[in-house]
DNA sequence: CCAGACGTTGTT
DNA sequence: GTCTGG
DNA sequence: CCAGACGTTGTT
DNA sequence: GTCTGG
């Protein structure tokens, strides 16, 4: 993400801006701070959170970060559903890798909108008071879903790309029965997607550089691996 | 009753 | 906090 | 997700 | 192989 929180203010249709900028990041980690756009006392607000959820119970930080709950689930289980219920928010993204797995090998891909416009993650957040430092931590994680024709050959998920008309309703703190949002976590049609190959340089996370968006040229997937997506 | 989990991904 | 397993 | 570690001693 | 850190 390399946008300023005045454009993403403009795509997401916020009303407040509640943070400064943030460094800008080709290689997004758990843990690292995100922007995020939440409601808050009835206005639409665009803050940062940190990526992999931290219930509001847990006693400490410690173990793997929640950075993602399946859509399928997400209602029901009990680290996510509060949160389903009453925190849902939209992490904004210009696209997001993903490696693939086994007949795919070990070649991550850069995904975005195929016209180039932002993404809307489908999130939830929490918040959790750190005991040590006794300062709040708001966090979030990214809910996925299966994934689509074009992403099908290199990976078996995505994340919940919201279409700008469900923006409403899915930040809408009003709307508390899962039923009435649960129906809005579908993968996104695939033509609305480019994936291309990139650098191995995205696979390690200190390698935060412009490169890693950049795609291979003359170098498409491995023999048996998945078909070529360039446009 | 208390103790312990509470999640996803991917997997030769 | 809330649920499950023992 | 991938990369990188994977240990003990002694410690207010 | 499995866990932690980023």
């Amino acid at each position: 993400m390399n946008e300023d929180p005045e454009t993403l203010a403009r795509c997401f249709g916020v009303e407040r801006i509640s943070t400064g900028p943030l460094e800008p990041s080709y290689n997004v980690a758990p843990t690292d701070e995100v922007y995020a756009v939440a409601e808050h006392e009835g206005v639409r607000r665009l803050g940062v959170l940190r990526w992999g959820l931290i219930p509001h119970w847990a006693d400490s930080r410690k173990g793997r970060p929640n950075i993602n709950a399946r859509a399928e689930t997400v209602a029901e289980r009990p680290a996510f559903r509060d949160s389903f219920r009453r925190r849902r928010c939209i992490v904004p993204a210009s696209g997001f890798y993903e490696w693939g797995s086994a007949a795919a090998g070990r070649q991550p891909y850069y995904i975005t909108m195929a016209d180039r416009s932002l993404m809307a993650f489908a999130g939830i957040w929490a918040s959790w008071k750190d005991p040590e430092t006794r300062r709040w931590i708001r966090s979030c994680a990214i809910i996925t879903t299966r994934a689509n024709e074009a992403l099908a050959a290199i990976h078996t998920r995505m994340p919940v790309i919201l279409p700008p008309q469900h923006l409403d309703l899915w930040l809408d703190r009003d709307v508390r029965a899962p039923e009435a949002v649960e129906t809005l976590l579908a993968p996104l049609p695939a033509d609305r997607i480019a994936c291309r190959p990139v650098s191995t340089l995205v696979n390690n996370v200190r390698n935060n550089l412009p490169e890693n968006i950049t795609p291979l040229t003359g170098a498409l997937p491995a023999a048996g691996g998945p078909p070529s997506l360039l446009p």
